[in-house]
DNA sequence: AACGGAACCTGAAAGC
DNA sequence: TGCTTTCAGGTTCCGT
């Protein structure tokens, strides 16, 4: 179930294991979720790795783009044991292969010309990137408005902020003090860059604690919880014991201390 | 336009 | 123990 900092994992452990490396073979082993010729692939080389919210582009030489979201339960590994289950996409390069490993099947991976990737329905609408250092308070405010839309869902939606998802938002919101339900033109001025710090402390604790080859997300076995606020109902809060209170918005499940981020009226 | 709900999928966990 | 239900860090689509 991954997010903008498991997203970018991917992206530079992508990055170290095939950049500069000849592709031997592109398969695919679900057809209904790879859009594109898989042998167009071969012979080209990995160029690099891009990330556009949730979204990989490995850039091939002679302008081929394999683009690839990885769903609720994707991730890319290298060198995946023979008898690993659910691979649904096998990149081979000189030394190396990664795979992409989808039990759920939400991903999607397509092969395109560059110039059809970067123009791709599913790209040209997001909105700014979180980590973008031109992105501030004020940008965030700008980018949320002032509707009548609770904040939550309104952080949920892609081309608003890109690549921000349920356990982010949830983490952003307790972070900063604001309760989820928060209508946007209820968001108190003070609050914008408490939301904004949130946003990248977040993301930046992320990026650092679940940093390495393969990622255990939330659910799977082995995996520890490392919000937090996610996941934590009944649980005290961090920072002032109240137990933390679960609530579904957006048909998501959401976490919040009922204490700190009081609710709006 | 905005919003809720269903759909797309599977497997682990909880419930009976 | 074993069958059934519920639930999950995403996104699109469809009807009201």
């Amino acid at each position: 179930m991954p997010e903008l900092p498991e997203v970018e994992i991917a992206r530079r452990n992508l990055t170290r294991w095939t950049t500069d490396r000849k592709v031997v073979a592109l398969t695919a082993y679900d057809p209904v979720r790879f859009e594109g010729d898989p042998t167009e692939a071969a012979q080209r080389t990995v160029l690099a790795w891009q990330r556009r919210g949730k979204y990989l582009l490995g850039r091939l030489s002679g302008g081929l783009t394999l683009l690839s979201h990885l769903g609720m339960t994707g991730k890319w590994i290298a060198n995946p044991a023979l008898d690993r289950p659910h691979v649904r996409v096998l990149l081979q390069v000189e030394t190396r292969q990664v795979a992409l490993i989808d039990a759920r099947r939400f991903g999607r991976t397509w092969l395109l010309p560059d110039a059809d990737a970067d123009a791709h329905p599913r790209l040209v609408n997001l909105g700014p990137e979180p980590l973008d250092a031109a992105f501030d308070a004020a940008g965030l405010r700008r980018c949320v408005g002032a509707g009548r839309t609770p904040i939550k869902q309104r952080l949920l939606n892609q081309r608003v902020v890109a690549g921000l998802g349920n356990i982010a938002v949830v983490e952003l919101a307790w972070r900063a003090g604001v309760h989820p339900h928060t209508p946007c033109r209820d968001v108190p001025d003070v609050a914008w860059s408490a939301l904004h710090d949130a946003m990248l402390a977040h993301l930046n604790m992320v990026l650092e604690e679940e940093d390495s080859p393969e990622i255990a997300y939330m659910g799977e076995r082995d995996a520890v919880n490392p919000f937090l606020c996610y996941g934590r109902e009944a649980s005290p809060c961090r920072r002032c014991d109240a137990p933390i209170e679960r609530v579904v918005l957006s048909g998501r499940p959401t976490f919040f201390c009922p204490s700190c981020q009081p609710a709006p009226r």
